[in-house]
DNA sequence: CTAACACTGCTTACGGCGTTCACGAACTGT
DNA sequence: ACAGTTCGTGAACGCCGTAAGCAGTGTTAG
């Protein structure tokens, strides 16, 4: 039930419409009183339908967040498309771009960032991009991109694969392949990526958006006031990392 | 309502045997299904009750969750203690076996780490530790109090203040009066805390709990099977860090 | 020892929520 | 104009959290 493809036309325009509505309010709700009270009746009211008219848009209140997070996740990756082209075209600048818009974002949508990223309450069942892919993939597939790009303009210094334990080589060796794919798949030449080079990426990204996720959940507040400039000096130790000591 | 302070006596000690009963079994459902499986009537159910009679153990819903919350932060507390004592009083392996124990911890239960540390559905709610402290905070000084402990040992390399950008340093000094004050109430005395030492600390700890709470949330399936490697190759860091190059 | 009290648990009851269903209204293509 | 689809409604069910009143049973003061 719901989710029936229509053909183009009048009807199926309002019917988008009201998808739309949908999200947005359900978006609305989240925003203002939390997820909690994001709840069918709710959101029927908001839009103006008795709650059981939301069935034929989704199928249940699950629906209604899956709803709001394609949403989310449409408005994060057009925030990080818009800060990206308004930047020059260089990748250091872009990928620092891309973080600290990152950051901003998460910081103004907590309740938002929750939904796509932490919320353990409907688990990896929410997907956000066309191809069923969560948004958190996404996302670290975007970083990942303009670090590559990066790496590829400058060849930065990475760990040398022998400098790596064999365990991590080995764990790493699915990701580089994944990793040459995905770049394929983006039109993106890089030859072959050295382990070293898949470990830095990883390194920093878990480092940018674990301090991100950490902030916003407040697992930093009992040290510091405000993570900013943490948050900058671990930029400033990937400049460093790029452009050399 | 609820928590009443009884007097010692056969009644008091029945009243927490219920309570303890209560804290199991909601633990329990939370394991085996979930949080959202964690309903007062189920809980009451597997104890032998009817729903209405929680009310006399706890105010609502959530008390149930803060009970099993402060009996899983007992537990994991009891852990990482148990773990600490099994290994030679040398700061440095005490601070690996603490890291290592954590992530094992974490890996094993699952649902029990997000109640106490992810989860957004009662956020800042929950606290654990006698004074109102949550789990979190709890944790983390555990880990601060042995890395600090290893520096006053081995005094190893942190940044100079003067390589601190300034927002930072700012940024970083109430942290280090909290850890001098922290320090000082568990009989620790180093004297003066560098900056740098405090900036080293929270890197470590930022790493070490992002790393984790990104690995049971999830977040790094896309790129590696098992982030142990990864894992280990931060603690590799941490001890060159102090063991010097 | 017994009378008053406190504690515990039960039944009953209410309101809110998610969800299903059967019905009618409105729109669509022919 | 008609048959079929789509949309929205009100009624109804079951589950859940929670409140209130009632009835036993341990506890304690006289």
């Amino acid at each position: 039930m719901a989710e029936i493809t229509a053909a183009p036309g009048r009807r199926a325009r309002l019917r988008a419409r009201t998808l739309d509505d949908l999200g947005l309010a359900t978006r609305h709700l989240l925003v203002e009183e939390g997820v909690h009270a994001v709840t069918i009746s709710a959101v029927a009211a908001t839009v103006g339908m008795s709650a059981p008219a939301l069935y034929r848009y989704v199928d249940n209140r699950d629906g209604l967040l899956k709803l709001a997070s394609a949403a989310v996740a449409r408005d994060l990756a057009a925030t990080l498309l818009d800060a990206r082209r308004r930047v020059p075209d260089d990748p250091l600048v872009q990928t620092l771009t891309l973080c600290r818009t990152f950051r901003s974002w998460a910081l103004d949508h907590r309740r938002e960032f929750g939904l796509l990223f932490a919320d353990a309450s409907v688990p990896s069942e929410l997907r956000a991009g066309g191809q069923g892919e969560p948004a958190a993939e996404a996302l670290a597939w975007a970083f990942e991109e303009i670090v590559l790009r990066l790496w590829a303009a400058s060849r930065f210094r990475v760990p040398a694969d022998e400098d790596l334990a064999t365990p991590l080589r080995e764990s790493l060796e699915p990701y580089r392949e994944r990793l040459t794919a995905s770049a394929r798949a983006a039109r993106l030449d890089l030859g072959e990526i050295p382990l070293g080079a898949t470990y830095t990426l990883l390194h920093y990204w878990t480092r940018v958006y674990g301090l991100i996720s950490m902030e916003i959940s407040g697992h930093l507040d009992h040290a510091l006031a405000d993570a900013g400039p943490l948050f900058e000096a671990l930029l400033t130790e990937l400049e460093v990392q790029v452009t050399g000591p």
